[in-house]
RNA sequence: GGCCUGUUGGAGAAGCGGCUUAACUCACAUGCCUUUCACGCAUGCAUUCAUGGGUUCGAAUCCCGUACAGGUCACCA
């Protein structure tokens, strides 16, 4: 009669390793006390999900704020849905942002010793820990094809039994090991199957670091650990390479929630130790009155790209998805004047339970706040990267003459209350077109107040051409404009004006709305002041005259 | 359908048995400031915490039912 070896061997020839060379070939960390091991493990299908950089961030921030390690783990093992070069797009994305692991998947090649860090290149890793559950009898090799498996939960559903393979309904399970091994040898293709000895009368408890203590039936389904294209499947996976890895907080979606009990139940019947588990809510949009997820085919705002291509500063997106993570945050921002994320502290005991709807009002809020902060240089320099990926006008107005257009994205910047007109980069083009002559020319010109006569209009701002202060402070250029003003008939002061709106031609406001229409196109603007000075006394001149 | 999780204003949320006439932030509205806009400042915006019942002198806060929403039940992760 066979034994276990002999379909361990059968099976699994090339496994000359045991677990405990695995056991040592990864040890235990020696880190600092209450140092976290994170990781982000993503599947390269595709880009950049909202969703999966929220993920991140908190796996990220988590293992930082505790001295800890956070990884970067590539999870191919579905080598159907794999896309060629997502994984690097995704590590590109995420450097964005200022998420970079310590140890992981690197298009240039691993990172750490805990490796490899991609799990379609840790096969031998995962058959050796399956060798040894066949050896156990923990583990057997399921022959059933997808129509038999289909047959099975038909009747369940039928017959309204809990669907599944499980017990009974494990087939295979009941093979002697001289019929598994006749099989093997007629060449049946074969899954490998764990053998669970769960109660799903029971009930397994856990604590979430986010819900706090959660309690579930205990798993009694054979779950298939290993695929018939020999590698894991998720399941098994995540329990082989967080425990090898020594991974100590596992921050993954909420989805996985029902399915923890299997992955408690492996780790304990392998004598490992569970990592803790912390089950982040989704981010969610509303649809037609329905909460539901960011969806990557129906919102633009799904894919990370979307923000970078738009511009937002990385920054600006961090500190939105920080608000959401923990909504003290937005607190400490105002009690700590401060916008840097990464000298917050963050708490899983502060989350929220389900997922918070995505508000592009506060995004923008924060955008604004994070470009309104930034410094100048590092403002110019962040837009110049941002255009030479994005906008080639912008960029071709940017090396036109690089000390005029930072002078204009920071107008009134040194002020107490900087200005806030950007949420995201490329709300600068439509915001500062007029002080490009190439962009004034072609629009069309915005038409004077009509009370005003022609040759009035003519006269005053050729006046105010002439005759205004060019390169002097704020003052005493408005003193300047505010005594043509006067002499053309406009009220100097509101007061005079209410008084006796007939003696007036208007009130200054009125006049200085004459000056931006001639100098800007439009009747809203920067400060007149500073967009003047910017402009400078021969490109101002011109266009008052020209105005006419 | 089974199982799990959740439900406080338009949005993020605080609150966890009396301190709550429900904090704070965004959005929105109005006003002030101002040469326009933006900024800033001020005020307003849930008589009510999904709903029905119970416990209690007292409930958004504790218990039960109902409704609604989300998740999950694969050789996908």
């Amino acid at each position: 009669m066979a034994t276990y070896n002999d379909l361990a061997e059968l099976l699994f020839p090339e496994i000359t390793k045991t677990i405990e060379d695995l056991e040592k070939e990864y040890p235990e960390r020696s880190l600092p006390e209450g140092a976290q091991v994170t990781r982000f493990a993503p599947s390269p299908t595709g880009f950049l999900h909202t969703g999966s950089l929220f993920t991140a961030y908190i796996a990220y921030t988590f293992a930082k704020q505790s001295q800890g390690v956070y990884m970067f783990r590539l999870e191919d093992t579905d080598t159907k849905r794999t896309i060629a070069g997502s994984a690097d797009e995704l590590i590109d994305q995420l450097e964005e942002f200022g998420i970079i692991a310590d140890e992981g998947y690197f298009a240039n090649g691993d990172k750490g010793a805990y490796g490899p860090y991609q799990q379609s290149a840790r096969a031998d890793i995962y058959k050796t820990v399956i060798k040894h559950l066949i050896l156990e009898g923990k583990a057997y090799p399921d022959f059933c094809s997808a129509e038999e498996l289909q047959k099975i939960r038909d009747f369940q559903e039928a017959n309204k039994i809990l669907p599944g393979y499980y017990g009974p309904y494990a087939r295979d399970r009941k093979l002697t090991v001289d019929e598994q091994i006749e099989k093997i040898k007629a060449g049946t293709p074969w899954v490998i199957r764990y053998k669970s000895n769960g109660d799903h009368n029971k009930k397994i408890k856990f604590k979430d670091s986010i819900r706090g203590e959660l309690e579930l039936a205990d798993n009694d389904v054979d779950i298939v650990i290993m695929k018939s294209d020999g590698l894991p499947t998720y399941h098994f996976a995540h329990v082989v390479d967080d425990h090898f890895m020594r991974t100590t907080a596992v921050t993954r979606g909420e989805e996985w929630i029902p399915s923890t009990p299997i992955h408690i139940q492996l780790f304990r019947d392998l004598g490992w130790k569970a990592p803790k588990y912390a089950h982040l809510p989704v981010i969610m949009k509303l649809d037609h009155g329905n909460k539901r997820k960011l969806s990557k085919r129906k919102d633009p705002e799904a894919a990370v790209s979307y923000f970078l291509k738009a511009g937002y500063p990385a920054r600006g997106l961090l500190v939105y998805l920080m608000s959401i993570a923990n909504s003290n945050f937005e607190e400490w921002t105002i009690t700590n004047k401060s916008l840097d994320v990464s000298k917050f502290t963050f708490s899983f005991k502060k989350m929220a339970l389900d997922g918070a709807l995505f508000d592009e009002n506060k995004l923008n809020y924060f955008s604004k706040e994070v470009i309104a902060a930034t410094p100048k240089e590092e403002l110019f320099k962040a837009v110049k990267e941002w255009a030479s990926k994005n906008s080639e006008s912008l960029l071709k107005k940017i090396e036109m003459d690089e000390e005029y257009f930072s002078k204009i994205i920071n107008i009134e910047k040194d002020r107490p209350n900087p200005r806030k007109d950007y949420a995201k980069y490329s709300d600068i083009e439509p915001a500062t077109w007029f002080f490009y002559d190439e962009d004034f020319a072609k629009h069309d010109a915005l038409p004077f107040d009509e009370k005003f006569d022609k040759d009035f209009l003519k006269a005053f701002l050729g006046e105010v051409a002439d005759k205004q202060l060019y390169n002097a402070t704020e003052s005493e250029w408005w003193n300047s404009v505010k005594e043509l003003a006067a002499a053309n008939g406009f009220a100097v002061s509101n007061k005079d004006y209410k008084a006796n709106p007939e003696a007036f031609k208007g009130n200054i406001s009125a006049a200085a709305e004459l000056i931006r229409i001639a100098v800007t196109g439009q009747k809203d603007s920067q400060n007149l002041h500073e967009v003047i000075d910017i402009l400078g006394e021969e490109r101002v001149k011109a266009r008052l005259k020209s105005a006419i």
